[in-house]
DNA sequence: TTGATTACCATGAATTCCCATGTAAATATT
DNA sequence: AATATTTACATGGGAATTCATGGTAATCAA
């Protein structure tokens, strides 16, 4: 397995829609780009989903590559091969990294999102992904809380890592 | 079963947020970085956690690997992964031990756990803790002297080595 | 030619690197 | 055993570098 994404942090968008990308990040997308040499600037994809996806989730180049590896091992004309074809393919915008360790999201990515003066990154194994912060306040930490509230109440999460959970 | 962490002391942080790692601690990161050889600096990951969490708990790199593997074994998109996920690759921060033996803890993760002048290190089987020496002293002794309270006056804390405990 | 995108330059703050010192611990030497 | 020598540790300081962020000029597309 390749290096994993690790951390969170937020960060600054500008009316230009220029972001930095979390510092350990960018180290990440570097070892993760095949054609990635000292002084270049590594490329990424994100993929942004249907409309029901409310933030943006960037791969590596060899994460993508692995992908759409599985995607090409579906049968051709299958349901399955096409919707994942229309995700990974169609609803995905590739770029790359800039001089100043930045990304610019495309004003179409922006609004899909509502990205406006700040955003929140987060690693999520393989990927990173770009939130709203308001958004991952109330949708994600939201649905953990009520997710942790049908557990028993000195029941530990982390038990999940050893086990299948609270019976 | 990989070589555990023991001992407990107190080390000073300076304003940049170095703190000297405690020389045994460091033998165990050493051992437990497979990428670690003589002369290199061991890596490890600190898990910091959401804001009920006051201490830092430390990783060595064999150990958050199998965490890892652990939660990519879970079913994607379940609740548990994304908890685990969000715990162990968002909020935690890779690292490394420096040329003289220390770790520098960004003020965002010191703030979180109130770490000023001085950190408590202890031994927690193949983690360590970091924390602030009040809120050692306040939350974790008072509750476990809370719970020693609540045993029979007789009880010998290591009958839990071999069975459920008391009764 | 006009709004948008890209390339370049600028700067303060945070972080890393490199070197220094006192002290305790380990080893070697009479 | 007593003393000298070396080595490992904990801690500190300043210089050099990286980061996050902002601005302006050059380029592009329609």
């Amino acid at each position: 397995m390749a290096r994993r994404f690790r951390g969170e942090s937020h960060h600054k968008v500008d009316n230009k829609g220029r972001v930095s990308i979390p510092a350990l990040f960018r180290r990440v997308l570097e070892q993760g780009d095949p054609n990635y040499t000292e002084g270049l600037n590594p490329e990424l994809v994100i993929v942004y989903g249907d409309h029901r996806r409310n933030y943006l989730e960037c791969y590596t180049i060899s994460a993508i590559e692995e992908v759409d590896a599985k995607i090409d091992a579906l049968p051709r004309g299958s349901m399955e091969r096409r919707m994942l074809q229309r995700l990974f393919h169609g609803q995905s915008f590739p770029t790359v990294v800039d001089d100043t360790g930045r990304l610019v999201l495309p004003a179409k990515l922006r609004r899909k999102v509502d990205l406006e003066a700040e955003a929140f990154f987060i690693a999520a194994g393989d990927t990173f992904q770009i939130w709203t912060p308001e958004t991952y306040e109330t949708e994600e930490l939201a649905q953990t809380a009520a997710w942790l509230d049908g557990l028993p109440a000195d029941f530990d999460p982390l038990a999940y890592l050893d086990r299948a959970g609270p019976d």
